[in-house]
DNA sequence: AGCACGCCGACT
DNA sequence: GTCGGCGTGCTC
C-alpha cells in the first residue's frame, strides 16, 4: 500500500454505544462477508474499497451489502483501517458477484477475487513529473544552443516528460538538470496519458451488404433500447457477423456506455483486431491473462474510471468493474473455451447474459455453430434472433465430401488417403492454399513396445505419453509431465523396440514433407504458436502467400480469412466422437464446421475433404449436406426425452484424493446420501474417464433434473450431509460441458 | 489465500 | 539437543 492516499479513521474515545459495523466481503474464499468496526468520523457505503485487519496482515475488501450479525460479540471485532481513493464497486458489479456464487456454489469472496484481479490498480496512480517552460525566467540565466532548442519544444508552455523532452531537443538529459538549476525550466505535473483512444462509431468502416445492415439496425435498436434483452447472431463463417455487431459497438459508443466483446482466445486473434481498427480508427483496450502487471492495473483503472469504451477480452474481463456497461458481445459463443473449469466454475457466455440483465444492457451471441443450448433459447424465444444467411461478398460455402477410410485408406504407415493426397496436389499447383486439420499436437499419441506390447503411460494421469519427436520427447498433455524418449523398452527392457501409434500434427508434417517437398509448409499448434505475436505473425505469412500448405490443430478452426485457401483436409473426422460425452457429436460438428469455413473465402470456391471410417454418421452427413439444422433439431431430439441439458440441468461432482481409499469412500458415502425424487437422478459415482489426474484419483457424480428444478438448493443440502475428510476434494461442477 | 501452530528427520 | 519439513485450521 506505498504512498496510497487514504483516509484514516479517528482514534476511538470514551466508552460510547456500540459502534457501527459493517460487513467487508474479503477477496479469499472464506464462504462469507466478515464484520468489521467502523471508526469514527470514517463514512463506508457498499462498495468501498477498504483496508482490514485479518489476521496478522493487512487486506483489502468491499464493504459489502446487508446487516451485520448482531450476534457477533464485540470483542472479536476489529476495525476497519482506511477508506481507498478508488472508483467503488458498482452495486451492479456486487450483485453479479453474489449471483456467480450463488450459482456455482463457490465462496462469494472466491468470486470477488475475479473481480480484483489487478490488486495495485486500487492505488491511486503516480502523478507523472515533468518539465515547463519557468514561469518567470531568471534574466541572467545562460542560453546556449541546446538549452535554446529545450525552450523551442516547451514553447506551448505544456509539461513534457524529460526522457521525451531531452530527446525531442536532441539534448542530454544532463542538459535538462542543468536548466533546471539555472532555473530556465520548472518541474510540473504532467496530464494523465491517455491510454485507450476514443474508438469512433462514425470512423469510414467497410461497406456493409443490405442483409448486414438489415442485421446490424436489429442489433442497434436492440442497444437503443437501454434494457435487458439477448440477441442470437447467427450466419455461416464468413457472412460477416463481426462487422455487424461492430455496428451494435458503434451504437453503445454513441449513448455513452462500454461495451465488452468476450472472445474465446484472445491471444490468437490479431485479424480480429485489425478488423477492429479498421471499422472504429483505434485499437480497442485488452484484457487476458498474459497481460504485465503494469498494463493489467492501468486497464482495470481505466475500465473503473470509464476511461475504456470498448474492452476485448476473455473470460475474466466480465467481471471488470465497468460504471454502465451499455453491450456484451460473445463471439462463437458455442466455443468450450468459455468455461472456466478451475476455481470458480463458471460459463462466461451464460454469465455474460446474467451481467447483461443486471446492468440493463444488450448481449449479443454470435455464432455460425450455435450451441444447442442458445439455439433452444432462441427457438423459445428467450432470446431474439438475427440470421445472416449468406457469406458476404458473394462467396460461396465450400464443398464438402466424405473421403471412406474403409474403402480408400492411406498407404500402410500413412495418414493421407490417395484422394487427400490428389486433391492437395492439384491444390498446391495451382498456387493456391492448402489446409491439414488434425487436433492432435505432437507426432503420435501413444508409444508402443513391439515386443511386450507395454504401452506408454503418464505417471501422474490415466493418459498416453505423447510423443514431441521435435523437441525429442514424450509429454503428457494433462499435467506437463515430461520425459526423454527411452532407448529401451521401461518394461521388457528390449532396444529399439517402441513405435509411435497413431498421428498427431508433427507425424503429417513429415507426411507431407516427403510428398510434397517444394511446399512452404506451417505448422499451427498451441506449441508453434505460444501467442499474441506468433499468431499475427502466422496469419500474415498465410495473408501473403508465404506458405503453401497448414497444418494445424483446432487452433485453425478459431475464425481466420485465409483468402487464398481453398482445401481444406480433415485428418481424422472421427476423432471427437469418441468416449461418451453428452456433447461429443455436437462440438464435432462446430468444430469441423469452422474448419472448412476456412475455404474458399474470397472468389475461387473451396472444397472440403473428411476422412472417416464412418461415412454415413449423422454428424459426417450434417456437414457434407451443410445441413447443420436438421442435425441440431436431431440432437435435440435425442436430449429431450431424458431431460438432458438443455432440457434439464445437470451438475457433477468431483470427488478427488491422493489416497485412491479415502476418494473411493467419500465418493461412496455421497453416492448413499444422494437426493432423490420426483424429476430428480444421481448417476455415479464413477471413475473420472481421467481417472488419476496429477496424482490424484478421481471419482464423478452427476446429478440430473428436470429444467424447473433448481440444482443449488440440492446440492447444498447434499453436500451439508455427507463428512468430507481433509485430503478429499469434492468439486461442484454446474451445468458441466466437459466429462473428463 | 496467508500464516499460524504442531508433530517427526539431519545438522550448527 | 535444535532447525525445519509442510499438514490441518483459523482469520470478523
Amino acid at each position: 500500500m506505498a504512498g496510497g492516499k487514504r483516509t484514516r479513521g479517528g482514534v476511538t474515545t470514551g466508552p460510547v454505544a456500540a459502534a457501527p459495523r459493517v460487513r467487508v466481503l474479503l477477496p479469499l474464499p472464506l464462504g462469507n462477508a466478515y464484520d468489521y468496526r467502523v471508526p469514527e468520523g470514517l463514512a463506508l457505503t457498499p462498495g468501498a474499497f477498504v483496508v482490514v485487519p485479518l489476521g496478522g496482515r493487512e487486506t483489502i475488501g468491499v464493504v459489502w451489502d446487508g446487516e451485520p450479525d448482531p450476534g457477533l460479540s464485540e470483542n472479536r471485532l476489529r476495525n476497519v483501517q482506511a477508506v481507498l481513493d478508488a472508483p467503488p464497486m458498482t452495486a451492479v458489479l456486487r450483485r453479479f458477484v453474489d449471483w456467480v456464487a450463488a450459482y456455482t456454489l463457490s465462496p462469494p469472496g472466491a468470486v470477488l477475487r475475479m473481480a480484483m484481479s489487478a490488486p495495485s490498480a486500487l492505488e491511486p496512480p503516480a502523478p507523472q513529473a515533468g518539465w515547463r517552460r519557468a514561469a518567470a525566467p531568471p534574466a541572467g540565466a545562460r542560453t546556449t544552443p541546446m538549452r535554446r532548442r529545450v525552450l523551442e519544444v516547451l514553447a506551448d508552455g505544456a509539461a513534457r516528460a524529460g526522457g521525451e523532452l531531452a530527446e525531442a531537443a536532441g539534448v542530454a538529459p544532463a542538459v535538462l538538470r542543468g536548466m533546471a538549476d539555472a532555473g530556465l525550466i520548472e518541474p510540473a505535473l504532467m496530464p494523465r496519458r491517455r491510454l485507450f483512444a476514443a474508438p469512433d462509431p462514425d470512423h469510414p468502416g467497410p461497406a456493409l451488404g443490405p442483409e448486414q445492415r438489415e442485421a446490424a439496425d436489429a442489433l442497434r435498436a436492440a442497444v437503443a433500447r437501454h434494457g435487458f434483452s439477448t440477441t442470437l447472431l447467427t450466419g455461416v463463417t464468413g457472412s460477416g457477423k463481426t462487422e455487424v455487431y461492430f455496428e451494435a459497438i458503434a451504437e453503445c459508443l454513441r449513448r455513452g456506455r462500454q461495451a465488452l466483446v468476450l472472445l474465446p482466445e484472445i491471444a490468437l486473434s490479431a485479424q480480429w483486431l485489425d478488423r477492429f481498427r479498421a471499422r472504429f480508427g483505434v485499437a480497442p483496450a485488452l484484457w487476458h491473462s498474459e497481460l504485465t502487471s503494469r498494463t493489467r492495473r492501468e486497464t482495470w483503472r481505466a475500465v473503473a474510471e470509464g476511461a475504456a469504451p470498448v474492452l476485448v477480452g476473455a473470460r475474466s474481463a466480465l467481471f471488470l468493474p465497468y460504471p454502465d456497461l451499455g453491450l456484451i458481445v460473445v463471439d462463437e459463443e458455442h466455443e468450450t473455451a468459455f468455461k472456466q473449469e478451475e476455481g470458480v466454475v463458471y460459463h462466461a457466455r451464460d454469465m455474460a447474459v446474467v451481467r447483461a440483465r443486471l446492468s440493463e444492457a444488450a448481449c449479443v451471441l454470435a455464432s455460425a455453430t450455435p450451441s444447442l443450448e442458445s439455439a433452444t433459447n432462441a427457438q423459445t424465444g428467450r432470446y431474439a434472433t438475427v440470421h445472416l444467411p449468406a457469406r458476404h461478398g458473394g462467396a460461396e460455402m465450400p464443398a464438402v465430401e466424405a473421403v471412406d477410410l474403409r474403402r480408400t485408406p492411406p498407404e500402410r504407415g500413412r495418414f493421407l488417403s490417395p484422394a487427400l493426397v490428389a486433391a492437395v496436389g492439384e491444390t498446391l499447383d495451382r498456387g493456391e492454399q492448402a489446409m491439414l486439420f488434425l487436433n492432435r499436437r505432437g507426432y503420435a499419441p501413444m508409444t508402443l513396445c513391439r515386443t511386450c506390447g507395454h504401452r506408454l503411460r503418464c505417471p501422474n494421469c490415466t493418459a498416453w505419453l505423447v510423443e514431441h519427436r521435435a523437441q525429442r520427447r514424450l509429454q503428457c498433455h494433462h499435467c506437463g509431465h515430461v520425459e526423454p524418449i527411452p532407448e529401451a523398452c521401461p518394461e521388457c527392457g528390449s532396444a529399439h523396440s517402441t513405435v509411435p501409434i497413431g498421428p498427431g500434427v508433427e507425424r503429417v508434417l513429415e507426411e507431407a514433407r516427403a510428398l510434397w517437398p517444394e511446399a512452404r509448409v506451417l505448422v499451427m499448434a498451441s506449441d508453434t504458436i505460444p501467442g499474441p505475436a506468433a499468431a499475427a505473425a502466422a496469419a500474415k505469412a498465410i495473408q501473403h502467400r508465404e506458405v503453401d500448405l497448414i497444418i494445424g490443430t483446432q487452433i485453425v478452426a478459431k475464425g481466420w480469412h485465409f483468402p487464398h485457401l481453398t482445401l481444406v483436409g480433415v485428418v481424422d473426422a472421427d476423432l471427437g466422437l469418441a468416449g461418451g460425452d453428452l456433447r461429443a457429436a455436437e462440438r464435432t460438428v462446430q468444430l469441423l464446421h469452422q474448419v472448412a469455413g476456412r475455404a474458399g473465402r474470397e472468389e475461387r470456391p473451396g472444397r472440403v475433404l473428411l476422412q472417416t471410417f464412418a461415412p454415413e454418421h449423422p454428424v459426417m452427413q450434417a456437414l457434407v449436406h451443410g445441413d447443420l439444422e436438421a442435425f441440431m433439431e436431431a440432437e435435440a431430439d435425442g436430449r429431450r426425452p431424458g431431460h438432458w441439458p438443455p432440457f434439464g440441468r445437470l451438475a457433477a461432482l468431483i470427488v478427488s484424493s491422493e489416497d485412491e481409499r479415502a476418494a473411493d469412500r467419500t465418493a461412496r458415502d455421497l453416492g448413499l446420501a444422494a437426493p432423490g425424487g420426483e424429476g430428480v437422478e444421481v448417476l455415479g459415482p464413477a471413475p473420472a474417464p481421467l481417472a488419476i489426474l496429477r496424482g490424484r484419483h478421481r471419482r464423478r457424480l452427476l446429478l440430473k433434473t428436470r429444467r424447473d428444478i433448481a440444482v443449488q438448493p440440492l446440492l447444498e443440502d447434499w453436500l451439508d450431509k455427507v463428512e468430507v475428510p481433509g485430503n478429499v476434494r469434492v468439486q461442484v461442477d454446474v451445468d458441466p460441458v466437459g466429462f473428463l
